[in-house]
RNA sequence: GAGCCAUUAGCUCAGUCGGUAGAGCACCGGACUUUUAAUCCGGGUGUCCCGCGUUCGAGUCGCGGAUGGCUCACCA
């Protein structure tokens, strides 16, 4: 093994003048390792310890003896002693080096160690002069050589372009980095246990799809070979789920991956991640009853309290949240009510308030652009903004008493929209109608609206029970409990463009 | 897609009026057996994002392009 890799490395080192000092002096280095019989690229490490777990139980640790391994991520040298600083997943611990306790061989053997190099060790625990717990190396194994030096130690990475595409590097030198993304495990992890617990069953439904169905966004297309059919990549999984509500489960959702071929920008991601959810038997006001308790339950489970501070506001998640039918916000915040007017009033009074719409705006495209322009910009605090227009909801429910609206509901946090849900609509004959007017909005060249689903009728024909169902998008969810003002703050590795 | 801004050493950043580029960290050599932003002595390691132009001369000025950030538009 050691002498393959010895082998593949000469033939490297014949092009070895082209490398940047700093990577050839590791080159060196490692050269220097496999010739000494040493494999810079190590093996299985067992530790007794975490960093944390030392630092933590210091009192019965003291003069004990620990295996720890980790990545080095700074040296202090001092002729015959040095330090070091040893990082693993729970923390930082600093390593102190003797040439007494460790003998000159092993000693010299920092020489070829650098910062960045991952080791695992066993040494004594004891505390310094200075008082910092410290391990005091007894024996050192390299598990894992880097040939490339890390950032600078204090103002670590910061280039944005860098921390996005080598994202394994901030998480590297920046903490707080590691920090939102195991927040973000945790929100993701008491969700499915919320869920759970009130008798939800997570499914998993087709990501590759024939019609791009459950919401209203531009799909990515792709192609099956085999079948040499181009598929859609899935907008929303609802239409799927709620084929599960015919079938006979009554509580069911699915987090997952959705895929919109849109804009890119601080709140959006081509791929994004949502969490679906229905209720048999239930309406929009169970939904919204588990959205302001899902909220409330992760802030009580991640803080121990519904206020949290979103980039200097306090927002308190306590519910229950303020319900505001659509129409009533716009007058209240715009003071235009909207009701009952038609396309061409609904047009004449966006161009008295200067709000610009297109030559044939609907009324419920007026009624959009007011909201956009009026009230989402106040929506700080949570809020339900209910009873939306049928023409933009076409899988929710009329409204008993009023059936140009439905029961539908958008909840606002720190004016984001950060989940929709509605009664679902269960009535085939409405549903195909519906379908039918948004193919007619197809034709006329709007490519968001939604496609006939004809097997999704036939599901409804069989029956589906009345039900509330509920997307919620767990980035947005993740970005206000960790503060990020930025999508990608929360994605591990958000969309960016190659670079030449 | 539009506007504004940014891009200089591995990293974080300076760079004056247009005169052939500089600091700290990192790195290399030396000293140092409890340091911790270790310290001390010595060393600058560069496609100034790319291309074209103006100029005797461009990191600096102009035009075009790339990538990124922010805002807007699009979009839930």
């Amino acid at each position: 093994m050691v002498n393959d890799q010895q082998h593949d490395l000469t033939e490297e080192f014949e092009e070895k003048e082209e490398l940047h000092e700093l990577l050839a002096v590791r080159r060196e280095k490692l050269q220097a390792l496999l010739d000494s019989g040493i494999d810079p690229f190590g093996e299985k490490f067992e530790r007794t310890h975490t960093a944390k777990e030392i630092l933590e139980h210091f009192e019965e640790l003291e003069e004990q003896n620990a295996t720890i391994s980790g990545r080095l991520m700074s040296m202090r040298t001092h002729g015959k002693a040095s330090f070091a600083d040893l990082m693993d997943h729970s923390g930082r611990i600093q390593l102190y080096f003797r040439v007494n306790t460790l003998g000159e061989k092993n000693y010299e053997l920092l020489q070829k160690i650098d910062i960045g190099d991952i080791v695992g060790i066993t040494g004594r625990i004891f505390r310094t002069r200075r008082g910092e717990i410290s391990v005091e190396v007894l024996e050192l194994k390299i598990l894992s050589k880097s040939l490339r030096p890390l950032p600078e130690k204090w103002h670590g990475l910061k280039d944005v372009d860098l921390r996005y595409r080598q994202r394994y590097v901030d998480l590297i030198v920046n903490p707080n980095v590691r920090e939102v993304f195991e927040t973000r495990s945790k929100i993701i992890q008491i969700m499915r246990n919320f869920l759970a617990d009130r008798g939800y069953i997570e499914v998993e439904t087709p990501m590759l799809h024939t019609i791009a169905g459950g919401a209203t966004a531009r799909p990515f297309t792709t192609h099956h070979n085999a079948l040499d059919m181009d598929l859609y990549l899935r907008i929303a999984p609802e239409l799927y789920l709620k084929r599960l509500l015919v079938g006979g489960f009554d509580r069911v959702f699915e987090m997952g991956k959705m895929f919109r071929n849109e804009g890119i920008s601080t709140k959006h991601n081509p791929e994004f991640t949502m969490c679906e959810l229905y209720m048999a038997y239930g309406d929009a006001s169970d939904m919204m009853k588990i959205t302001e308790d899902i909220y409330a339950h992760i802030a009580n489970e991640l803080f121990g309290t519904t206020k949290i501070t979103f980039q200097g506001q306090e927002i308190d998640l306590a519910p229950p949240w303020p319900r505001k039918p659509l129409l009533d916000a716009i007058k209240e915040y715009s003071g235009i009510d909207l009701k009952g007017l038609n396309d061409a009033q609904a047009r004449q009074i966006a161009k008295e308030k200067n709000i610009e719409v297109e030559e044939n705006a609907s009324y419920a495209n007026v009624v959009d652009e007011f909201f956009d322009a009026f009230v989402e910009p106040k929506l700080v605090q949570p809020i339900f903004i209910v009873d939306h227009p049928v023409e933009v909801s076409p899988l929710a429910k009329r409204k008993k008493d009023d059936p140009l609206l439905t029961d539908r509901f958008e909840p606002f946090i720190v004016t984001w929209e950060v989940a929709n849900g509605f009664t679902e609509l269960n009535d085939p004959i409405d549903q195909k109608g519906r379908f039918s007017d948004q193919v007619a909005q197809r034709e006329k060249g709007d490519d968001e609206a939604h496609m006939m689903d004809d097997d999704y009728i036939t599901a409804l024909e069989y029956g589906m029970p009345p039900a509330g169902g509920l997307g919620l998008g767990i980035d947005r969810m993740v970005m206000l409990f960790t503060d990020s003002p930025s999508i990608r703050d929360v994605l591990l590795f958000p969309h960016m463009r190659p670079r030449s």
